[in-house]
DNA sequence: CGCCTACCTGCGAACGTTTGCAAGCCGGCC
DNA sequence: GGCCGGCTTGCAAACGTTCGCAGGTAGGCG
């Protein structure tokens, strides 16, 4: 062994060295070794090419692969923020099924900071990725319409902005906020509020808009200013909200939360209010995000399937990358939700 | 707008495009845009260059560029499972690092099948990662010495084998779990448990010493069965063992839990054996992970920055690959761990 | 026995960069 | 005025694949 190949790395095989091996032309190697073109070869020269390959411990080189083809078997996945319990189970969704097919993900993150989406597709794109997974979505989202006019296919997830052309994955957000005023319908609670997510992204509206039909549906009156969003869904705009809220209609005895970190914040506002939960106020959350049932009290939240989601959306994902027609119908999925009765929620004093 | 540029990618503007705008060759172009060879090409063409690729909007293409360099500025980070809250934090400081000197990071999942790794690693080599941040390390790690072998730069992060020449970044356990120790001795504590981690991780095996030796210099006995170590931190192992401990020494009033994943089944088995937290019996954590402070009850644990551990490894990563000689000395990174006091401690009855 | 076809393989260019080498040009110095 | 050296640029080869094209061989059929 000579010195730089202890110190360095030892240079990979190469299909050069496979064909040099096999007595063949490296082209022949190339249709051997690759699914799509094997049976292009006879089945001796396949045979005496794959023991090359396996003897050798050949391993094609992806970045010379996609420099030719043109295609990098690598998907950009935008997220506002790693550390929002929802999207670790989301991203494993998204790569075991990416992986399944050969592909990889490429993460980016813009903290909410919705300027950081274009530049960061910068970077992403002049790594060659197929395609993109964002969970960014706004309502009027023109930084999406135009990373779909540039060509790149994108699924959105979890949110979705109005474009109806770019393909989604989300869940029922107004079925969910509607099962959640329900069942808090059921425990007796007339007088409930919502603290709602932002308005600008398509969670906010139509969770708050489930909540406005649940509520009549039930007949029961939403005041003015017993529904208010936040300008973030987190724990402190949630608190903040929720203040404001109890300021004005201090004879709440539920609220619905936008999701479960703005729940938290509502735990924090209700604390901060002297109230209890949820003897004097009962708390909905939506997500139930890892260690929801851990809180305290624990969570009653609308659940769903955060790794569901992810693997589907990639699926679509792959599904148009693959697809030869430019333009496949878009594809809107709904998850289905479903009420975890937790402690957080009682029938009222 | 032709139709095919209309429903496909349109083709990005190249280096070659870029030269035949500015009236030179494509390799000033090339030589132009790179910061380290700027310097060769006179203002006069540079400043032509640079306004010709600012107008046609030239992006360099990563691909084709790291198929030339033969290095893909693209590192592979390898960890268990992305839903330990321990990781999130810890990758984001990693890509914040990666994102400053313009590389990217590739994330594979081991799912503490430690078979995976040597898998995982192929499919990142394939893809020409330059060097691998390794999460998964155990005592004595084959896999982890045969990376190393194959010639990949690796850095562990926050578990290490015994290997010394492999760098590492992780905090210093030994001491945190000593903090633990004499938070409880000072409450009052003195027949004090450990519910720890498995044995084959440098983190189970240096807290259990740290346990050990803390509770020597305290004067404190440690009877057999006192001292016990799950086979994964997980919350289930941690209220198995706890269970067992509990069992065993039914007078323990405090429990030094491996982690805060297995302080949470401390949780559970207290509750299932009756006794209330902090009440009958304390239970420290360690890793302060995202929500530690919303549990019930709130956990006192041991905290370090989890975002300042990514971003060291990274750092120690990069510098590894930038640096010219081949074996630069190893650098083993212990990061300094913190009492977070919460109300899952307090005296004794 | 000859021709056509089908099957397999080789050839070489191309993907978009970077970089060693050489050439051209200009100025300065003897 | 000639030569030398430095600065700037162009040339062309490479990085490791894939793929359109063409050629060669063998087999079948008339």
């Amino acid at each position: 062994m000579t010195e730089s190949a202890a110190s360095r790395a030892l240079a990979p095989v190469t299909l050069r060295q496979v064909a040099a091996h096999a007595g063949v032309h490296p082209a022949t190697v190339s249709r051997a070794l690759n699914p799509e073109t094997q049976q292009m070869v006879s089945a001796d020269t396949l045979q005496r090419v794959l023991a090359a390959a396996q003897e050798l411990n050949y391993r094609t080189n992806t970045i010379a692969r996609s420099l030719r083809t043109q295609r990098s078997l690598t998907v950009g996945v935008v997220i506002p923020d790693i550390t929002n319990p929802l999207f670790p189970r989301m991203l494993r969704g998204i790569d075991d099924a990416l992986e399944r097919v050969q592909y990889a993900s490429l993460i980016a993150y813009t903290d909410g900071r919705d300027e950081r989406l274009l530049d960061r597709f910068e970077v992403l794109r002049q790594r060659g990725v197929d395609g993109l997974i964002v969970a960014t979505a706004r309502h009027a989202d023109r930084a999406l319409d135009s990373l779909e006019a540039s060509g790149v296919p994108v699924v959105q997830i979890n949110r979705r902005s109005q474009n109806r052309a770019i393909p989604s994955v989300t869940v029922d957000d107004r079925r969910g906020a509607q099962i959640a005023v329900e069942h808090l319908v059921e425990l007796g609670h007339r007088r409930i509020a919502h603290v709602g997510g932002p308005q600008s992204h398509s969670t906010g509206r139509a969770r708050a808009a489930g909540f406005r039909a649940a509520m009549r549906r039930a007949g029961l009156e939403v005041p003015p200013g017993s529904v208010q969003s936040g300008r973030a869904v987190t724990i402190e705009e949630g608190a903040r909200v929720c203040g404001t809220v109890l300021a004005e209609h201090p004879d709440v005895t539920a609220v619905v939360a936008g999701n479960d970190l703005m729940a938290l914040g509502c735990y924090d506002a209700l604390r901060a209010a002297d109230l209890r939960c949820p003897a004097d106020v009962s708390v909905v959350g939506f997500n139930d995000m890892t260690f929801a049932d851990r809180f305290d009290p624990p969570l009653t939240t609308i659940h769903f399937d955060h790794y569901e989601m992810g693997h589907a959306a990639a699926e679509v994902l792959v599904r148009r990358l693959r697809s030869a027609s430019p333009v496949p119908a878009a594809v809107r999925l709904e998850l289905d939700t479903q009420l975890v009765l937790r402690a957080s929620t009682a029938p009222p004093r």
